[in-house]
DNA sequence: CCCTATGTTCAATGTTTATTGAACTATCAA
DNA sequence: TTGATAGTTCAATAAACATTGAACATAGGG
């Protein structure tokens, strides 16, 4: 098992990847979720998304974002964080995140997001 | 065969649908291209974009940006005039269709999009 | 050292996808 | 009516995709 998974260069992000991977109902919600803790905290672990999936399937829909260079995952003992390549994205597509989220939010009642409550809940790592 | 083809309403208009029409390198060359020439002429015909793929790939790939609502088909004669939904997406998500396609532009050394150089050709239908 | 918690990997399954060429439909023009 | 033009529909195919559960790996706590 490697021991720090793949990510792909800042120049290596690819736009049809980027736009096929946030098109799957769970990734754009992950994607949603990790955006949305932002400002709590950068990072959000694997289990916290288990409301959208089982864990086989999300590591699954994990790999999918961070091969196209949505998101990167750091290893932190048992524990994945994970994060949005916020900068990164925003230097390939300028505002291309953003319109997204607020697309989603939009229609946040059409799509499995997750409720904010889950805000709540502070990390204790 | 219909006589005009379905379209969904403006509401029905469907982000994960959208994103994922639009991660298509081929079908995000003809949504650039229809951009392209909005201000020519904001139609154009199937056989415009047959330097993008054969003709029944082509007519499958138009089934679809009809269907997530990005595009419209007038039927006319023999010929099926395409155009963006232009007004239809900005209602639904502000900001995501220009967002995308100067995303594309940025990359069009790395899409598939057609060269400029059709803007020469006047259309004379 | 075992046990548990966290997450990944693998194999199997069924679905959807993109692509091709052939057959078809419809319109226009001579 | 004949022929050409423009595009759709269909069937077949191969590849990619999402989902599941079982097996596995790794780290941390008693």
């Amino acid at each position: 098992m490697s021991r720090t998974p793949h990510h792909p260069t800042r120049e290596q992000i690819e736009l049809p990847m980027v736009l096929d991977c946030l098109s799957d109902p769970i990734r754009l919600a992950i994607v949603y979720q990790l955006a949305q803790q932002e400002r709590v905290s950068s990072e959000l672990r694997c289990s916290d998304f288990s409301a959208l999936s089982g864990k086989s399937n999300l590591a699954y829909h994990f790999a999918k974002l961070r091969d196209c260079g949505l998101m990167r995952t750091r290893v932190a003992g048992t524990n994945r964080f994970m994060r949005l390549r916020r900068e990164d994205l925003e230097a390939r597509f300028p505002g291309l995140l953003d319109v997204v989220l607020s697309s989603a939010a939009k229609d946040a009642d059409r799509l499995p997001l997750v409720s904010g409550c889950e805000l709540v809940e502070v990390d204790r790592k």
